[in-house]
DNA sequence: GCAAAGACCTAACAAGTGTTAGTTAGTTAC
DNA sequence: GTAACTAACTAACACTTGTTAGGTCTTTGC
């Protein structure tokens, strides 16, 4: 924190801009505890701050919720392209990208697990663009499926629905301890390589 | 109704039960608002009483969730098992039971909704039986798949809590009018069934 | 006909909610 | 030096929340 003995004791230093920390302590807290029990106090103290000055960075608790969603999508999409860059052959490129993305969601990122579990309500405002976004990162998946040779009777639509509903639902089973988010992508990418024993 | 215009204007009579009424509204607006959102007055409105009313049946309203939840757990069993009965063949009995959980699920059965998206407070009491409910209701699902003849390196129980996790998840993209629940589950059953093209 | 039980209601409590208005202290610009 | 701006704070408002205590009407058992 580099707080030395000589710094005077002021009791709040403007400049040094505690949205980041605010919006670190709205992701945790919504991700525990979800939307509606989280409580603008709790996040306010959580970032050090008193309620009311929450205000001054965002009008209302909705638009705290939105603004973590945006960065948690901004997150994952660009670890995943990261990931994914100088990968190559179909299985192995959605391989990696599943394991980025499990490792997002079950690894502590608070962002992410918020993306994925608590959805905003239905008639906010910023809906749209927060469909749009996270739209533009399932469209990774879609190039990706597109991209396997699948027996021609796959529905690739419907494989890209599964693979994302059993990675975002895993948050529910997974304990840390079990297995690591690596053996889970390589386990149902085997599954849906490999089906029916010949 | 059945009300007649010489039946007196009574407040309220005992006897019929409106225990049942409770428990619909409850798995009603727990499932389209999520539990906190939904509050005690509104599903007593909706069950034709009083907020206080509510707890001559229930001691709380977590309580309340609890008794969704085992209603739903035993709905969906139900169904399932029964339409199990006198399949044969291990892709089919799978995507029969697919397709069982997806119309529960989808097909506006509030209390199956509530099992699946509005789970119960970590420190709830009764929170071991809700587990070993559901446990016994996935156990159903294990022996789908062990029955069926799948590559060696293969792992079972991921394939398991692939399925149901592709499953579970649907709620949040499905749209009526879309895709119907048997046209995924046969999709879905393709995917795992029919790997890479040989 | 009377007591007991069942099924519900009324009214209130204590706590907590998101949000706002007004204020204050430190920093920067001229 | 002073004005404007930034980044907070305090205190309150107007509700809403789950829950409870006590009352009331209806039905049942004897």
């Amino acid at each position: 924190m580099n707080v030395g003995a000589n710094t005077p004791a002021t009791k709040y230093s403007p400049r040094d801009n505690k949205r980041p920390q605010l919006l670190d302590a709205a992701a945790s807290h919504f991700a525990e505890a979800g939307y509606d029990a989280a409580s603008m106090r709790e996040i306010a103290a959580a970032a050090g701050m008193k309620a009311g000055s929450m205000y001054y960075y965002f009008p209302s608790k909705e638009d705290l919720l939105v603004a973590v969603h945006e960065e948690g999508i901004r997150r994952i999409s660009e670890e995943v392209v990261a990931a994914l860059d100088g990968q190559s052959g179909p299985w192995i490129r959605l391989e990696v990208a599943m394991v980025t993305h499990l490792r997002a969601l079950l690894g502590g990122g608070d962002y992410v697990r918020v993306v994925i579990k608590v959805p905003p309500r239905e008639n906010v405002k910023a809906r749209a663009r927060l469909v749009a976004l996270r739209d533009g990162y399932e469209r990774i998946f879609t190039k990706l499926i597109n991209a396997l040779p699948l027996a021609t009777s796959t529905d690739a639509r419907h494989v890209r629905l599964m693979i994302l509903g059993a990675m975002n639902w895993s948050p529910t089973w997974f304990r840390s301890g079990g297995d690591r988010p690596h053996e889970i992508a390589k386990s149902f990418v085997q599954s849906l390589r490999f089906g029916e024993c010949p």
